[in-house]
DNA sequence: GATCCTTTGAAGCGA
DNA sequence: TCGCTTCAAAGGATC
């Protein structure tokens, strides 16, 4: 089965430990072959998993995958008998060439000890943006130098739960369908069709998130949720409980209960 | 420019 | 173990 020869592959090249409960979810362990009948969508920016089971389309061509290809650094000694194994599936296996796109495995700078210039999409300054060059290091105290650099670790980002890869799947088929591009209401119509989905639908992105969480693991093993906590800053505590007691302005510019439906911009289809 | 809003799920942490 | 908190994405609105 193609699902299980991806697993064998996989956990062969990544020393994988056993699946381990996974979760507290029910994982029915729906296979993971592609879903021709699903409808396509033109979202810009899948997360490379869910291209398994969404993609439209066959296999495409080993010219495409080595031109994929051509962009991935093969340095790392670790991952390179990944990637040309993985080379190896790809005639044989179908859709298997969301593995070189899948971000965890796009390695860059931020890597440890990753010679590449490619930067990780998961890694980023903890500004988000390009960092400035100090303007006189030596007006700054040792402490200071060590917070700064402290500060200017880049950050990794946690994987994507099963809601999430499903969010950022759908996202752009919603808005094309309200013509709505507020984040917080499209989120909200996207947590009922969720609701919505059947068991073996949402199985699909349990394993998914699973699969990212592993990868992520096996990336960046040292790596603890805790160490984003407290990079976000938020207003006041006080005010953020606030918003989640429904004493605040929504997403429609109103000040209703918590969640309350905005059934005005809903189709049909989503309730 | 930074944060909020809004959703679900994973993970951390204190009691 | 339980309950609470934070953070993942996204982009318009607000501060």
């Amino acid at each position: 089965m193609y699902k299980d020869t991806v697993y064998s592959a996989f956990n062969l090249l990544m020393h994988y430990p056993p699946p381990s409960g996974a979760g507290q979810h029910p994982q029915p362990q729906p296979p993971l072959h592609n879903k021709a009948s699903q409808p396509a969508h033109s979202v810009p920016q899948l997360s490379p998993l869910y291209e398994h089971f969404s993609s439209p389309h066959p296999t495409p061509a080993p010219a495409d995958i080595s031109q994929k290809q051509v962009h991935r650094p093969l340095q790392t000694p670790d991952l390179s008998g990944f990637y040309s194994l993985t080379s190896g599936s790809m005639g044989q296996l179908p859709h298997t060439v969301s593995w070189f796109t899948h971000p965890s495995l796009m390695l860059g700078s931020g890597v440890p000890g990753h010679p590449a210039a490619i930067p990780h999409p998961a890694i980023v300054p903890p500004s988000g943006k390009q960092e400035l060059q100090p303007y006189d290091r030596s007006l700054k105290t040792q402490a200071e130098s060590k917070a700064e650099k402290e500060a200017k670790k880049p950050t990794i980002k946690k994987p994507l739960n099963a809601f999430m890869l499903y969010m950022k799947e759908m996202r752009a088929k919603v808005i094309a369908e309200c013509t709505l591009k507020e984040s917080a209401a499209i989120n909200q119509i996207l947590g009922r069709r969720w609701h919505a989905l059947s068991r073996e639908e949402q199985a699909k992105y349990y394993e998914l998130a699973r699969k990212e969480r592993q990868l992520h693991m096996q990336l960046y093993p040292g790596w603890s949720a805790r160490d984003n906590y407290g990079k976000k800053k938020r207003r006041s505590r006080e005010k953020h409980q606030e918003s989640n007691t429904g004493g605040k302005r929504n997403a429609f510019g109103t000040y209703p209960e918590k969640a309350a439906a905005p059934a005005q911009f809903l189709p049909m289809t989503v309730l």
